[in-house]
DNA sequence: ATCAAAGTTTGCCATATGGCGAACTAATTC
DNA sequence: GAATTAGTTCGCCATATGGCAAACTTTGAT
């Protein structure tokens, strides 16, 4: 349970960096070596490399060094995750909203 | 777009604190006073203060003072838009997967 | 008019974050 | 074996975050 709380702060955490999302997006697609990912921003390596740490200990990426190379991939289990809670939200949200309708419908029915 | 960006970062941030979700679930049943949304916690008012101003500026929550009262509601867009965002990518990665499988497919049948 | 209630502001702290350049290590390539 | 490439680690910085206590400001109740 604090269990849960805790991959869930790592997880929206590693999302609200732009930079974090954008390499998430671009692993979406297909792997991608430490290198590759750097190329498009213009962010030096290291700060990358704490980027993909953080995505790593969020559980949205893993990564395996084979010789001088790190190849990331996307772990889905966290995304899914955070989509879990935000649609379990949004479902309570919504339900609520409902019941508030039939019962102002309820209540014009009521005075008409 | 670097719009869009901004709104994500607020929003994924402001639900990367555990008090915050729980802020936010708490809501999500209904309005309430910042009083009422400090009892369950553990925390001083100021600093659930900090927080309704954190979800309020990631577009979560807005609130209203009347008399000497501030009440809370939340706003669903903000997470909308995160929930949005993030069964895009998921989407995007299963489409990736499903492209992958039948690939795989295509070449098993090939070799058999 | 006074007192209590509900926020709010103001400082203050410790820790974390995102960024950098420089130095270092380990694998390829020539 | 020398040079290159691909990461990696190491300080260092500025800013942001989450927390508190104390003082202040309205409003509402008596």
């Amino acid at each position: 349970m604090a269990n849960f709380d805790h991959r869930l702060n790592l997880a929206f955490a590693a999302l609200a960096d732009p930079t974090r999302r954008a390499i998430v997006a671009r692993l979406c697609s297909g792997d991608a070596t430490v290198g590759e990912l750097a190329r498009p921003f213009e962010i030096g390596l290291p700060t990358l490399l704490k980027h993909i740490r953080v995505l790593e200990s969020g559980g949205l990426v893993s990564s395996e060094k084979s010789g001088r190379v790190r190849t990331c991939s996307l772990t889905p289990g966290a995304l899914l995750g955070a989509d879990d809670w935000l649609r379990a939200h949004i479902a309570t949200w919504e339900s609520r909203l409902d019941r508030l309708e039939a019962h102002l419908a309820r209540k014009k029915k009521d005075v008409t």
